[in-house]
DNA sequence: AATGAATGAGACTTCATTCAT
DNA sequence: TATGAATGAAGTCTCATTCAT
């Protein structure tokens, strides 16, 4: 593992721990062994790295949801109940990632909306982002879901997303219980579409 | 207006605005215009500053739940979908409080998860939300809502509340429009309720 | 036991507890039950408080030295060795009171070289113990005890009485044995006396 | 110099002149002229610089002892009267450090009992004095000195040794009066020994 | 005499960042 | 690329003292 990447391990599982304010990048580096001037050789600043780390673990989240979710478009063809078949795809995907990551899905939660994100960080995300953005699109438009704003549709559907996770986090074996599964997908589901 | 309620008061403004670690307490002692030390006089530290101002706000937040609720379940006697109408009351006045507090949410938003709030904290508030709570048990034990423990159930809604409210605050205008009002509400009932 | 003993009572002990300047004013009020005003009504600053408790505590072992070594003094007349008599009294008196008022040497222990008690609190004091001083002037001057200035013979015997407290104050029980008593009045004497 | 040093040089005369708590650590790195973070880099608290200062200025004088009392040991032999040899080449030694180190002597006496000193510290100064005890051991197995506990023994002497170092700073022009010398000696070893 | 809320100067310490090696 | 001693601005909190009641 390079310096770079060390320091990266290191500060994900400090900040998630103390809080980006609370973890001096001497304890990062500490944590990383690694001297005091070589973090700042990598990222010129404290915020940059925090940055960095989220790029980082947005994209490797990117790619499990990718390598998932191609394979299960692939098998549904474009049927009629297509859209449902993906999103349920992306939904148990992103579900199973965050438990094989409980570290990076609690930095995600903790810094995607603080202000230390920078817009600039943000707008690539996006853009990487985009190609799922764009199922929600269609849904609305194909009048299977509730005529509101993408960005309600959006925001309402991740954070039931996110307090599943949550919840698994703490209780995962629950995670394996098909029923459960199938209850919570019905409940995901009707969030934001009109029929069942 | 007493020494200690203009620094909640100052202090509420500027953690929203700045975070908790942005925010000196210099510039709360400050903006509250008295004297450095009068903040330690009134709040032993720092922490215990934002720990009493979350008291405060969750506690003027169930003032008000329980002025309007109070009206509802009396309008509405104890008729057969007395739930779904309690919740719905529920559901709205907490939207009607927010908005008419913004500042209020945004705090609750930024640090109710934060590690700022002690255990002994969030202890006072549940207990004092226990009434709330029990409808959700309710729900359940009836066969009304999906059989899901029900931490998850609440965390589910209450993260569903809170991404309409965050909606409603940029647009505000959406919030007069019954019809949204309708679909939205429909989107949350059916989260936890097995029927529409 | 009046507000102002009261608060004497809780400043001794909280002085030789932790020291003056890490014994905050408001420790001392509370200790003596008393309000923070109340301190600073009976005494106009925290380094007047300690100049005050320093002469309580002198002149209440100078009476307790007072009523013991003028009994001796006059059992023991005036004869040839009426000196060593009279310094053997005092020397056990001291040691008597030290044992008895634990609190109050240690006091004295810490304080009675610290800056903090002003000159004219030493020159009061001095005044008072002006007799018992002169007994060891006339011991220069009869050729008893070595010919060295008055103040270092008083030194070396106020350190020697010093050390022997401080060891008996850790195990009480030797003072009461009287062969022990003898030999270390033996070598206390000889500190300043040519003969034994 | 090394900036470590001058900062324990600087602390050195600041304690020993205003004291411990009077001396803020910005007086410190002023006065060795460094920055403030600099003292706190080499010293982790305020109380762990006096404890290295401590340790510092007790290992001075242990070498100057180790050095001057080698010799006379080697001068002497092993003769019977070896004892009052190296007693007395100890006591001397002792006095000409003092006086060739008034500051640290005064620090010594200002810090070496105040609750700021650490056990931990205490004991290492402990370990490397042990020879030096083990000559008061000597003596009193030997039955040349009182049958005293050892503690007691070692206090009462360097107390005597102490009220004599801080009469020599006020006088030091005595010191080179070699009956002076001969007489406080008599003094001094009459504290512990039987016989003259 | 007694109270205790209010004051604000000043204390210790932290920490992101630099730079000479 | 890597190091770590050095920096100094800025932060939280303490505390002797005052004064209106």
């Amino acid at each position: 593992m390079s310096k770079r990447e060390q320091i990266l391990k290191a500060a994900l599982s400090l900040f998630i721990e103390n809080g980006f304010d609370k973890t001096p990048t001497s304890a990062i580096s500490k944590s990383a062994e690694v001297a005091t001037g070589t973090l700042f050789h990598h990222f010129k600043t404290k915020e940059d790295l925090i940055n960095a780390l989220y790029l980082e673990v947005k994209f490797a989240m990117l790619e499990h949801l990718a390598a998932k979710t191609a394979l299960a478009t692939n098998l549904s063809g474009n049927t009629e109940n297509g859209l449902k078949t993906q999103i349920k795809a992306l939904w148990s995907s992103m579900i199973d990632w965050v438990l094989e990551h409980p570290e990076e899905f609690r930095f995600l939660s903790q810094f995607g909306e603080s202000a230390l994100i920078a817009n600039n960080t943000h707008e690539k995300v996006e853009a990487a982002f985009a190609d799922y953005q764009a199922l929600f699109t269609q849904g609305i438009e194909e009048g299977l879901f509730y005529d509101l704003p993408l960005d309600l549709i959006l925001s309402l559907t991740t954070s039931h997303i996110f307090a599943s996770c949550n919840y698994f986090l703490q209780q995962p074996e629950l995670w394996q219980d098909s029923e459960i599964q199938r209850k919570l997908f019905t409940s995901f589901w009707s969030v934001l579409a009109k029929f069942k």
